[in-house]
DNA sequence: TATGAATGAGGATTCATTCAT
DNA sequence: AATGAATGAATCCTCATTCAT
């Protein structure tokens, strides 16, 4: 009797180790050894499991994302009107279990890839896309359709301008930070739309 | 005797070069054959003029932050007034020179390294300082300290943003985009810091 | 599972490979593909087993003295009496197990390069020590204090001469000379003891 | 009106830069940059004079072995009779001016590359037979037939086996200290063929 | 005569991948 | 299912040699 769901132990296993090994060593020097080493198995393994290294780390930036979703998608569920959802947006994107130190490191060498490996840019043109259209749907509830779409595109590059500087571990921007910061930009945003409204 | 002052001129060269490899192939598939034979060159010269693979690259970052850096002098001292210098900063950041696909695409690659790279993460941090001051000082002439701050902090996260998005190449975010994206931003920022005052 | 104590096997494997490749190509010329190559084995194995090419080569000289050593360990126990253990030391140095075209070549160009490679510098004071020692004992039974340190010292210089001399592969000096050679040696300076003595 | 004897003199400049450059770095890591640089001059001017790196160590080599070659003569030719001879072999070989730890160490890099080396073995060769036959000469005056040959082989094992000490720069072995040692083993050796002969 | 820029072959080493066990 | 030994292509780098100046 082969152990149940033995599959999923170890894929998940090997796409955290990955994860832990891009943000300790690079993406660079990030090898198919390091990462088995740290999930505790052997070399081999990974081409039992993946259809080799690239696989693997495109499957681990498509968990990263799964994940982002998911914390999402149950926020959008509990929030209630339009600013709700917004914050929840945010949210989710700076929450603790997202903007880990590990998590946005590797989430930025994959961002770095992405141009240059299909696999990856799918899956980046993916969250882009979702991530935009998460925005400008309760924006244009709030807003002007133009001035919606202007402020889910700036709402959307500081976020991403938040996770890189983030990524740069100098310790001075934490998941509090980066939402106070995008915070305060929709505030204005709102702001505006509401005196041109009014 | 042979040709003098070569040095300068192979030095550029192959900065170049690297510049249009990493961005054709990723940082991961920049090899020094590619960046030479991109040159025109042989792979023994790199070394003759750099210190192996890794200066080379070091030396392409400082380069680009070099050039922006000239820009932007040359902008601030052109500009007058704390508004036409934040103004002067955007533009510097968004310029058709600096803001090309290939360059863009190397910074990128570089933010990326530069965790794990000392020499690179040096650079990133000069810059990084670099931009937060040349916004802040212009932004206390005209905003509250704490506004000041906050403003500089969050208009640097979204010009990182738009680079970030830049680098993608999906063709809907060039500089003039960038540019209208944060000066909209910077607007907001300004108006309420006039309510306030005001 | 894959086999098990492949590890010794592999590394004798190597070691013998790399005595032969030196011997056939010089020092200057043996790379790690030869060495391979001789082996029947792939270049990348070196640095599975070894930590590199010069570690390799460290091996395989602290392998010839350990060799060495164990013959004569054995030898000295089977010796009775000074004499018996100072026919011992030169037996075992020139016994045709020790003393082949191929070892004494590699012995040589370890020798020369030992002044300027730690590893090899401390194996070689470890043999020379050892040479010492062995033989200032068992003459210290036979001959004043003095004359025994004197005879030591020059016995061991034309013990190292014989070996110089015959990687020189001329043909016209093989153990059994080497060994004529040395012992004649001992026997004038055992016979000067005595007279002395008596 | 060329510099006169400027030839030659680039060519011991080169010479004495290739002794030092082997004693300092070992014939491994010996580069015509390195001893271009001891010399204070250009990489390429070494194969102006000299053809190539190759031939740049055989003439040095030839140079270590011709100055010794002189050295022996002067000293034969004031000497007078077999056993001053005999003392004129060792004090050429262990005279400060030959037995310094540059020489030594790149003698002991060139006799480990002889066997490999056509121009080398030569050299190599040629000095054997000669230092032989010095010995031979003068012992052939002073023991009988056989005494002589066996004692000349021994005599200049001893000699090779104190410069291969010596290579070592355990600082405990200098040319004094080698001129004691082998005097010992002359007198030694004569004295047996004095009593065989009494 | 002399330089040192430039070349490119060859070296050690790394690493994804395969496969016998 | 799992291992890790083994492979060999690919990378960075070194260096003897050439050559325009």
């Amino acid at each position: 009797m082969p152990k149940l769901g033995m599959q999923d132990v170890r894929r998940r296993q090997l796409i955290e180790a990955t994860c832990i090994t891009v943000h300790r060593y690079g993406l660079g020097d990030t090898t198919v050894q390091r990462i088995a080493q740290e999930a505790g198995l052997s070399t081999g393994i990974v081409h039992h499991y993946f259809n080799g290294k690239g696989d693997l780390l495109a499957q681990t930036m498509r968990a990263l994302l799964e994940d982002l979703r998911l914390d999402l998608v149950a926020r959008l569920h509990a929030a209630d009107g339009p600013q709700a959802r917004l914050r929840a947006v945010l949210q989710a994107n700076f929450a603790p279990s997202q903007f880990q130190p590990a998590l946005v490191s590797t989430w930025l060498a994959f961002w770095a890839e992405a141009p240059h490996v299909p696999a990856l840019g799918r899956l980046r043109r993916i969250y882009t896309r979702r991530t935009l259209a998460n925005l400008r749907a309760p924006l244009r509830a709030v807003l002007p359709a133009d001035a919606a779409v202007r402020t889910a595109t700036s709402l959307a590059a500081m976020i991403d301008g938040c996770w890189l500087r983030a990524a740069q571990a100098d310790g001075d921007f934490d998941g509090a930070a980066a939402l106070a910061c995008t915070l305060d930009h929709l505030e204005l945003a709102l702001g505006r739309g509401a005196v041109r409204r009014g």
